[in-house]
DNA sequence: GGAGCCTAAGTTGCATACAATCGCGAGACC
DNA sequence: GGTCTCGCGATTGTATGCAACTTAGGCTCC
């Protein structure tokens, strides 16, 4: 692998799992020492992270791993309830025969996944996967960089983790509930059923706080 | 200014106004000698040309303008739509007086500028300047950064520049008609303008071609 | 004659050295 | 005692040199 995809990958990994927490200053030197890369490789990455919202940079003082507020995320919640929801509408006019074969099998290995309490980091992969091939249904090529802009914030993806067993259930009925939408053609059914599920995850998120 | 910017609003202005067409190549070491910096500056601007989407980079071969095909130039103004269609929707419950009123001289310095047929550009950028308002009175964070992302298309831009006299007409009118919208605080009456709005501009760029 | 390889030129990828800038703290002055 | 200024340490910004990769051309071999 090359070097900044490297720096790339190792930083963002290290900013979802709490490694960078919000706030942190992400100094370049001493980060390519730790990533064994010069700075060079290690700025493009900082660039690359910013560019995608992860991190702030504040010229000639540093970059800083990005903090969110409630607002903030309340936003960013609606604003994926909107693309996410076109998403599904199209995918409901598009998705293969395929893709529709691979999002049933996605919802059974999640079902099977959520019955062992241990595998709650194999359901939100399983649950990546879920989505993304929704996006990528739509047939449309700007929706799928777009969401996955949104979707990769540090709260988003651990919001699946705090979930109880009853609430994993409801989470994983409403993939049933798209995918059958998107089964049957049915464009504002996919689009609301999406919606709801995005929505649904957000009001989740305020009460947990 | 300091030599990234420099080399970021140079190239960025060099592909939107046509001196480097869709599918020419950005050569490092050629642009860095034209633009008076090295060539790390350089490799940075093209860096966030490349994630503003206006082009693309194959590793170790290189950085090309973006080109864009009909399909996608449509889903562009679909998902311009949605999300200028919230923005204005949020805008019509939030927008606070001063915007209002800054709209309104937006309007009415573009009915001025559009009665000189030479003025053409300065009426492009009135309109920039009026739907960024928008955006920024939606009180959302997130939106205009990713509104932004869409409408800097060189091909988005100059769809204005093509218009009849006539067509220019029903635009203006258009944006007096979602300030209207804003003005009464009625949300689905903004969001649907603003859509019409952009869904308007889509057709006349489908019938020009 | 055609396919494959090999070499060389040109380009990008990365590392490192130097320059510019910022922030903080010590000191002087009011 | 408080405030302003100067200077130093630390960090980012930029330039340049070398390494690695890609591609195109010509050559050899089949």
């Amino acid at each position: 692998m090359n070097a900044v995809e490297h720096a790339y990958a190792t930083l963002r990994k290290g900013i979802l799992d709490g490694t960078y927490p919000p706030g942190a200053q992400l100094a370049e030197v001493e980060l390519a020492g730790h990533l064994s890369v010069s700075r060079t490789p290690v700025r493009e990455a900082i660039r690359r992270l910013h560019s995608e919202g992860l991190i702030e940079v504040f010229p000639n003082r540093g970059a800083y791993v990005r903090t969110w507020t409630r607002a903030q995320l309340d936003e960013l919640f609606s604003v994926r309830a909107l693309l996410e929801g076109h998403a599904a509408a199209l995918a409901a006019q598009h998705a293969t025969d395929a893709q529709r074969t691979v999002m049933a099998v996605l919802c059974d290995d999640m079902d099977e996944a959520a019955a062992e309490p241990t595998d709650i980091q194999r359901v939100a992969g399983l649950n990546d996967r879920f989505h993304a091939l929704v996006h990528e249904s739509s047939a449309n090529s700007l929706l799928p960089g777009m969401i996955r802009g949104l979707i990769q914030v540090p709260v988003v993806l651990r919001t699946f983790l705090g979930y109880s067993p009853e609430r994993l259930r409801i989470s994983l009925q409403q993939h049933r509930e798209i995918l059958s939408a998107i089964r049957a053609h049915d464009v504002p059914w996919a689009e609301s059923a999406m919606r709801t599920h995005i929505l649904s995850a957000r009001h989740e998120l305020d009460a947990s706080s």
